[in-house]
DNA sequence: CTGCATGCAAACCTTTTGCAAGACT
DNA sequence: AGTCTTGCAAAAGGTTTGCATGCAG
């Protein structure tokens, strides 16, 4: 279940030129050793052992910011909160159309909610690499419409 | 992506000796009507039409029975609201323990949210037959720790 | 200096619940 | 008749937002 997150977050959003706050930092810092699928209350009760002034909302907007800027994902299952985890660059699977044969990629996170559930239900801890996904691509969907 | 519902739900509610009202009936006859994910919103749409006095809360007590008695999935996604589908009661998969090998199984329904996002993201629709994953179970897991 | 980020508290939205009145069997 | 169900409105979460203040660049 490894995930290379080789760059530290906050590199990262320097990169893309956001500001780097001592909040942000903290926050940062709290996901990155929360390791695996992380809630927000989480992520703020790491934050308050550091620095018990840093606000939920914070927590909030910086989670917020990290997944638009497409490096954590989010998942909601069960009706509670949503859960959040650093995102896995290195996976890859295909979707594979029964019609056209033709190949599309998408990313492993769209297995979270499942490896959520599985481990939630079952204890099960699934390894999801190389998976292939078979179905009708959205063109022939459309042709056959 | 056929579903089995060939019984009413109303048939199976009265069989399981729950009472039917008017309202549950109508809701019911929502659920069956609207095919696919649906979310409380649109039965309670669909409900209204029928009759306008049906409360919100009533729709949500008889999606939660619903669930309860096993006839339909709920599945979280997004931030917004939940969403519910009669249950495929056809297939079922295998969780492959690749430790000890040893089989557990596990329904369809798990891929809802995958179903729902991969939709959403490529306009793809899946194909889940026959589906076996693989990881390691509860047993090994505890014994390897 | 300027604009973005923060904290606080209030607003929001979906979902749940307490309670009295009403309906199903 | 007795119990289950409904409607209403309020409560309950989790999450978002407006606004004034403060800080990073």
């Amino acid at each position: 279940m490894m995930q290379h997150n080789d760059v530290s977050l906050i590199k990262m959003i320097k990169e893309r030129g956001m500001r780097i706050t001592p909040q942000r930092a903290i926050i940062l810092e709290a996901v990155e050793s929360l390791r695996g699928h992380i809630t927000v209350e989480d992520v703020f009760q790491r934050v308050q052992t550091v620095n018990a002034y840093i606000s939920l909302a914070t927590v909030y907007r910086t989670l917020e910011m990290l997944r638009d800027m497409n490096l954590i994902t989010q998942t909601n299952f069960g009706q509670s909160q949503a859960h959040f985890a650093l995102k896995d660059h290195g996976s890859h699977h295909h979707l594979v159309c029964l019609n056209c044969h033709q190949l599309e990629e998408f990313s492993d996170d769209i297995f979270d909610p499942i490896r959520v559930s599985l481990e939630d239900s079952y204890g099960f801890e699934v390894y999801t690499e190389h998976m292939s996904l078979f179905g009708i691509c959205q063109n022939c969907r459309k042709a056959a419409s």
